[in-house]
DNA sequence: TAATAATGAGTAATTAATCACTTATTAGTT
DNA sequence: AACTAATAAGTGATTAATTACTCATTATTA
C-alpha cells in the first residue's frame, strides 16, 4: 500500500460519505487526494473497485466491535454489550459508518445477512433469561442499534448517555 | 396537473427510491414516464425542482399520519399510538419513504427540527406517567421509529407483529 | 386566437475510463 | 558496490458517452 493509494482511499472515504458515492467523481476523488486521476484506476480498476477498497476496510473495522459482543459469554453481558454498541464507534470511523449506512438504501448493497450471527447470539441470552418472545427481543434491539446509530451518525443528540442509562434499566443490565 | 406531469412524478419518485437521486438522470425519468425530457424542465425548471415537488407531497402524506398521534391526547394512547406509527405505514408510499430516509445521509438533507412537534409530545407523556428520564424516553421512542422504518421499508422482516406486541409490553400500552 | 403543453434536436460541461508515456523502485548478475 | 533489466508507480492528455439544461417549433386546449 504505497502512500498515494492511503491519500486516495481518506479522500474517497470523506467524499463518498459527505456528498455520497454516485455525486462524488473520480476526478474530484484525485483532486482531493493531490493524485491524477489515472492513478485511481491502476490501483483499483474503477470506481466501484475503489468502493469495495473501502467497504473491505470497514468491515475489517467493524469485525473488531463484534467480536467484543460475541465473547461477552453471560446472557445479561451479552445484552448489554449489544446496546452499548453504537457508543464504542469512535468518531474517527464515523464516515466509514456514514457511508455504510447511506449506502444500505442504494439498492442491492443491503446485506440482512450481516448481521445474523450477532441476531442469534442475542436471541439465545434472550432465550435464556427466559423472555416471553427471544426472536422479537432481538429484532427491537437490533432496531435499538440501528435507530442510536443513525442519530448519533446525523444529529449527535445531547442526551446520548441518559438513552444508554434508559434502555439498560429496561433490560435490567 | 395534467396527466403527464402526474407520469414524470410517479416515474421519478420510483427511480429516485430505487437507484438514488444523484446515479438518476433526468433522460432516464423521461424515458421512464413516457415523456420528452424537455417537459420535466418546462414543468419542474430543474432537477432539484423535480426532487422538491416529490419531497412536498412526502410531507404532505406524512402530516395525516402525524396529526394521529397529536390528536390521541391520554399519555398512554399517545404513546402506543407513536409506537404504532411506523405500522400505520402504506405499503403504496414506501417508496416516498425509502426516498426519504435515504435523503437524509445525502448531507445537508437532514432536517432535525422536523420531529420537534413529535418530540415534546411524547415527553410530556412520559412526564405525565411519571417516568425518570421522559426526554431520554422520548429519544428512544424516536430511535425505534427509526430501526423499525428503516427495517420495513429494506427487509420486511416476518416477526413484526411480534415486535410491536414485545414494545408495547414494556410501555404498558 | 391566445395561452399553455409537449416535443426533439441541440449544447457545453462533466463523467468514467484508457492510453502512451515518464519516473521510481526492486531484483539479479557481475 | 555498481550496472542492468524488469516491474511497478505515477502522470496527463484524450476519449466516447452521458449529464442537466435550452430553445425553436409544433400540437393541444381554453
Amino acid at each position: 500500500m504505497t502512500e498515494k493509494q492511503e491519500k486516495i482511499l481518506k479522500a474517497a472515504l470523506n467524499l463518498f460519505a459527505q456528498n455520497g458515492y454516485a455525486s462524488t467523481s473520480t476526478s474530484k476523488v484525485a483532486k482531493e487526494a493531490g493524485v491524477s486521476e489515472g492513478l485511481i484506476f491502476r490501483h483499483f480498476e474503477n470506481k466501484e473497485g475503489l468502493l469495495k477498497a473501502i467497504m473491505n476496510m470497514a468491515m475489517e473495522s467493524s469485525k473488531q466491535l463484534i467480536t467484543e459482543v460475541m465473547l461477552a459469554g453471560e446472557p445479561k453481558k451479552v445484552i448489554r454489550k449489544m446496546l452499548e454498541l453504537p457508543y464504542q464507534v469512535d468518531r474517527s470511523h464515523y464516515d466509514m459508518w456514514r457511508l455504510t449506512y447511506a449506502l444500505k438504501w442504494q439498492m442491492n448493497m443491503y446485506d440482512s445477512s450481516a448481521n445474523d450471527a450477532l441476531r442469534l447470539i442475542l436471541k439465545d441470552a434472550f432465550q435464556q433469561l427466559g423472555y416471553e418472545d427471544p426472536e422479537a427481543e432481538a429484532e427491537l434491539v437490533f432496531m435499538f442499534l440501528d435507530g442510536a446509530s443513525t442519530a448519533f451518525l446525523l444529529h449527535e443528540p445531547k442526551n446520548k448517555a441518559d438513552v444508554l442509562k434508559c434502555i439498560k434499566k429496561k433490560y435490567n443490565v
